[in-house]
DNA sequence: ACATTAATTGTGT
DNA sequence: ACACAATTAATGT
């Protein structure tokens, strides 16, 4: 029972290396395992625990308060979401939606456990900075996309980060999600995909598009 | 196999 | 952004 978490955590978690630190781990959390296509953690809710990913694909999404969303970043076998972190400390709600694109298995850990954990493990505490260092990076580059870039680099982007984290060059999205994603109206989407297909970027099918080659966008 | 309906995509303003 | 046309997939008969 124990040996999965204990395997996944060597296997996912390297950096985590004093063994009182693992065995803790061991007493304190528990797997929590979310089918695919359900929240992980919704707009506005508590965060009691911290989400450790061990299996699957979790997308994270900023939303406002009209439901309108935002496609920030995946989160893999390895990553933890850096937004809750700092829930932590402040006991806030959460600012962003986390859903499973795939059946994911993520460790839980107290959120009550950090500020100890923090100040006598030294591999949890490198970790916490690390990710939250990368998720504030991931977060200029999102925000650098917005800003600077025209929606249809945006889009050749967002088709990327999917075929990279999915690992497949078929991605069975309509157009109309693809919209919802990026906070812009279907018709755009529609439109940029049909350029992007006469350039031989991609190919169109129903609820469905496949990546040919996107260095030709 | 065919007709009906719903969902998705295309187009013009 | 909206309205509507066209096309495709899903479902029932």
């Amino acid at each position: 029972m124990d040996e999965d978490l204990k395997s996944a955590i060597s296997t996912h978690f390297p950096e985590f290396t004093e063994t009182e630190f693992k065995s803790e781990l061991l007493e304190e959390c528990n797997i929590r395992h979310i089918p695919a296509g359900n929240p992980l953690v919704e707009m506005g809710q508590q965060i009691r625990s911290i989400p450790l990913v061990i299996h699957g694909k979790v997308k994270i999404f900023r939303e406002d308060e009209d439901g309108h969303e935002l496609f920030l970043y995946y989160l893999e076998p390895g990553d933890a979401c850096a937004i809750s972190f700092s829930c932590t400390l402040h006991d806030n709600i959460s600012k962003v939606k986390a859903l499973a694109v795939e059946d994911t298995d993520v460790i839980s850990v107290p959120v009550r456990l950090m500020p100890h954990w923090m100040s006598i493990y030294r591999s949890w505490y490198r970790f916490v900075i690390d990710t939250y260092n990368d998720r504030f990076d991931e977060l200029l580059a999102a925000l650098d996309s917005i800003a600077f870039h025209r929606l249809d680099e945006r889009l050749v982007d967002y088709l990327e980060k999917n075929q990279r984290a999915l690992d497949t060059d078929v991605l069975n999205l309509s157009h109309q999600e693809i919209a919802f994603e990026m906070n812009t109206s279907r018709e755009v989407i529609s439109r940029l995909l049909k350029k992007l297909e006469q350039k031989g970027a991609v190919k169109i099918g129903r609820s469905k598009l496949e990546i040919i080659d996107l260095t030709l966008a």
